[in-house]
DNA sequence: CATGAATGAGGGTTCATTCAT
DNA sequence: CATGAATGAACCCTCATTCAT
């Protein structure tokens, strides 16, 4: 084997490889809209394939069951925006602040792309969405606040457990479209008052004007929020 | 002999109409069950009436779907227990106490009765279970204790959606055997702190003795719970 | 045993066998109804006891199957039927004319009412329904014809199947509403001329004035035509 | 590449094209000998798929109801037949003689192949076979026929059912096996003798040689009586 | 690797018939 | 005899997964 063929075959593999990869992605973009749509416990591979436009058999080349697609869903979703957000709460300059933030930041993305909150809803608190979130940034920043003297110390598993069911509630309350500012800032409100933040500190935290997450356009959510929103164009310009 | 006709109709009608009410109850306690061990979502029908041990037919001449079985199971199952609860809330002197007091019933039941916490994990905020609690007596404590003073002002949604949230974090919790008693006054403690209730009051809310909820042994609470343990110990001394 | 019990024992199974009677005939009615509605093949014991009024087991007293019950329509109505038109037949002067009175009294009560036309049409030539009539009464009436000159010979079974055939094709058309007048004279015609009568003898009987079958309100045809027209009424009012 | 990729891409859907078109085949044939077996209202899925040597999952693939297959059938195996037999009628001078000619074939078929009897007796006059053949073909030969003076002139729908009804009955005799020759010549004749044909004419034209239809061995109706005779010589072994 | 036909287990539903009351 | 709950066999249909091409 010559110089010039271990080129090409590189070239082949990577170029091989690139198309996996976007494969895969086309797969997961439409596995999070289905399971927005039709519930995580619905049958899902037929529309998926569907949206993907694939067939049958190349689905099982990527993923072997149904659950590890919403695995994956779920993991390459939350891992894309819990990166962005981390990346942003060191703008703020205490440990509540940055814990404020950060659900702020969420809440503000479910807000934006409706099918993340439906998508967020649909898969519950056992989907590894709110999952690692909860037991991996969240956790920290709670410690941190109870260090630093602006939260009370609280059981962890309690403390977390308020964050977690509020902003589940809120998630669901965004993805029915009966969350407004107010309900927002309420929300966040109450979960900082009972890890007892001085409400002082909570009006302040909660009124900051908030700067939007930017998400590119190569992004699952907004990626899967366009297949939604053509899939529902295409609906209302078929009924008409 | 017209009366004897009748009466004696009379008499069949109502053995047939007691004898039908038996049968449903049967068949809700073998779904209460079933659900607990495998989740709303799953096929269920067949469980049902091995659990209850009819026959297929016997299940379509009560329920004709497994949607209206579940709403059957929630509906019947809260309204047991919030009825049990509405009466013993009235021994506490403040609205707020109230609301903590039913709480506090609420935590216990699921305590003492796994399958009821296993059940409402299962069914999740959507159920009915939570739900018809949620909007029926609880929103009716929380604006009074706004009256009274005891809960700051936030808007009804929110001071819902944080009892809701962090109960039904809770009640997974002890599904799961991980929450103690410490983490229950936490919790309560928090939704307490979270509407802004003063926090002595909060300590001698939570701190307060309890007297359990008495459930009665034909109770669907009572009676699933025993299906459930007879199950396990059946099959326990089956493997052994 | 003396004079007095023997007798009222009498009047008792008098009065039973009267009212079994009537039941017997209240269930045919409702099935000739549910035949006409869904066909023979259909499930039909539930519309059937709904329509009578009657429970399931009082179903089975009466009859032991499905099929038993479509018989025993077939039977009751036709015989009904024939036993009227052979009353009427004698009016006519010579075997043809009698045959073709037959047929004509046959299609006008089809025509009178849809509920039989529908009923004949849906029970098919299997159904003992022509077929009673086709192997008794009409080759008697054909053979007298063929025996006095006015029909050439034909095979028997030649001579019944056109007369079958194009009758139960009549039958067809009345129940879908495409027959009138000129349609049932010349199917008549179409089958008189068949069987060789002679042009001018064909149009005489087909034109004579026909006086129709007297159906008094007790019988089946009358009863279950008026069934039919009591719920036709109920669904339209329902959906007004 | 593209070249190739296009060409291994046809190839590959037309195989594809190929195998589902010859799975259709087989469904119908299958579905032809079971409807012929139990009826057209039977439950046929089941004994289809067997009689295919298929799983039920392959059946959904093509058909989604009874109802569908049953149409299939019809249309298929009518369209067959009747594309072969219109070939051959033009080998008659007139059209009252190709009208007898396509209805002398039409019941020679119906005697070589007792499947295709049970068949068509099965479906009855609703069968779209009858159907298509009746609303198609013989209404425009009967047309020619009252234009060229052999037919009397009759209300289009009496002339068609006249020859409908009188060919159901036949081809019912053919498959209880009650028709022999004189029936078959009867039964013509009296269907042109109902159109006002003139009697010799009638003698003639019942009375000509017949040459068989020629029907391939690829055709539905041999591959489906085939079907039926190793179906029935298998029961027979069975049973020695 | 992509394809898509075939699979068949898994679940759903109906309804004629029985039988204790 | 009337009643109507219970039965269970017989159907119907879906869809995740496999595999030959």
């Amino acid at each position: 084997m010559n110089a010039k063929t271990a080129a090409r075959s590189d070239h082949r593999s990577r170029v091989a490889a690139e198309k996996r990869a976007r494969m895969r992605r086309t797969l997961v973009e439409s596995a999070l809209f289905t399971f927005a749509e039709k519930g995580v416990d619905a049958s899902v591979i037929e529309d998926v394939i569907a949206a993907a436009g694939v067939s049958r058999g190349t689905f099982y080349n990527y993923f072997s069951t149904n659950a590890e697609l919403l695995v994956a869903a779920n993991v390459e979703l939350m891992s894309e925006i819990m990166t962005l957000i981390e990346a942003r709460v060191h703008e703020a300059p205490t440990p509540a602040a940055r814990l404020c933030l950060g659900l702020r930041l969420y809440l503000d993305v479910a807000r934006r792309f409706p099918l993340f909150a439906r998508f967020m809803t649909r898969a519950g608190p056992a989907g590894a969405g709110l999952g690692s979130v909860l037991h991996d940034y969240v956790p920290r920043h709670i410690a941190a606040a109870v260090k630093s003297g602006e939260f009370i110390r609280l059981p962890i598993s309690v403390a977390l457990d308020v964050v977690a069911g509020t902003m589940l509630m809120a998630v669901a309350r965004i993805a029915s479209r009966e969350a407004d500012d107010t309900y927002l800032a309420g929300a966040l409100s109450a979960i900082l008052r009972a890890q007892g933040l001085d409400e002082r500190r909570v009006k302040v935290l909660v009124g900051a004007p908030l700067r939007p997450l930017a998400l590119g356009p190569d992004t699952l959510c907004v990626r899967s929020q366009m297949l939604w929103e053509a899939r529902t164009r295409d609906l209302s310009s078929a009924t008409k």
